[in-house]
DNA sequence: GTCTATAGCTGGATAGAC
DNA sequence: GTCTATCCAGCTATAGAC
């Protein structure tokens, strides 16, 4: 009975502690998105890290190992916002509207952020490689994307293939040749077409 | 009589000066591309840059001003190289094959080098923005790419950066997933299907 | 022009007091 | 857990002898 009031105490007070630690660590993680989101990957120096967040340097190792943890925990941040963008996705019923609103969805996700686009899908922090943990939610979400896709008529992995490229492609070139612009986003509806027909033909020939 | 003798010698042996000059620039130029292809634009410490090129960092800056101007430098040859590899195409009679062998092409080009791509397309060294001089070709190479298209029937602007899309597209993909693999670049065949069906669809259309 | 030597800075990470 | 102070490694760039 004592025991058992002690352990319930204890198992409080860590919990309690836990959540203060876990607060501390969503603090720092937001001060470094908003530092890489203004000044890109390459510009995250603990130091101004530290300061944004209202704290020192060493308290920083309080709560992360290493400045590649603190990019490992926002990898995992950005592969469950990923990961929550592809749920949100209702019906509507035919396929090229729902193709169609998955494209636009998934542009806007990364236009939105180009910091969060290169971190997630382009590998561009040297050295940095996302623990399986972090992973994890990245290939969950591309295994919805793919499910997605087949609901929507697209099951050959090839033509998979062909729609992430497209995609990419307009958020490369975006992002790339007229970051903050449409001169390539607005071209979405032209792509989804052109995808969607050419598909239907390949059927055919199958 | 003998002023002019004077001159012809001493531009002679300036000549000859600004040669040997230019030729240990390229050494060094040669070393820096060996090092990124190998590790990465962002693997490029002067020493072993220096050391890779059989000189000391001091001397490196008798050749270059500056870390920038060494990159400066190496976009300047990696758009002279790709303005190059543009008119080396033929043509082969019809539209299809003409585009086909173009974006073989463009593609070749950009896996075969990651780093070169890197550089010259993505923008990815932090600080870094090329000078006039050295972007002058890259600009002359688009609107060669853009010459090109138009002959090859492809004239609407909105249509020029699809094309762009799909193939950058298709090359990020690649390179980020699928690195010194074939998943994405194998699929540029029905990705020109595509693109140029498409095209005659929206021709007609106007 | 080429070297040795080093300045000057910035970065990640740690020691130790409190 | 949080701080002050500091270490140490790496970098670009320069001074000055030869």
């Amino acid at each position: 009975m004592q025991e058992s009031l002690t352990m319930l105490k204890n198992s409080a007070r860590v919990d309690w502690r836990e959540a203060r630690r876990q607060s501390a660590r969503a603090t720092v993680l937001a001060a470094a998105w908003e530092m890489v989101r203004a000044d890109g990957l390459a510009a995250l120096p603990l130091r101004d890290l530290a300061r944004h967040a209202g704290i020192t340097t060493p308290t920083v190792y309080a709560y992360f190992d290493s400045k590649n943890a603190i990019f490992d925990a926002m990898f995992g941040e950005a592969a469950e916002s990923f990961a929550d963008s592809k749920v949100e996705l209702v019906d509507k019923g035919d396929h090229y509207e729902n193709l169609a609103a998955d494209a636009k969805n998934f542009i806007e996700f990364c236009v939105s952020d180009v910091a969060r686009y290169q971190l997630l899908f382009q590998h561009s922090v040297p050295g940095f490689i996302p623990s399986p943990q972090s992973y994890a939610p990245a290939v969950r979400a591309l295994e919805l994307t793919r499910e997605q896709l087949a609901r929507y008529g697209v099951r050959d992995p090839r033509q998979v293939d062909v729609w992430t490229a497209l995609l990419t492609g307009l958020v490369d070139q975006q992002i790339s040749n007229d970051p903050g612009g449409d001169r390539w986003t607005r071209l979405v509806d032209d792509v989804v077409r052109m995808f969607l027909t050419h598909c239907s033909r390949e059927e055919d020939h199958s």
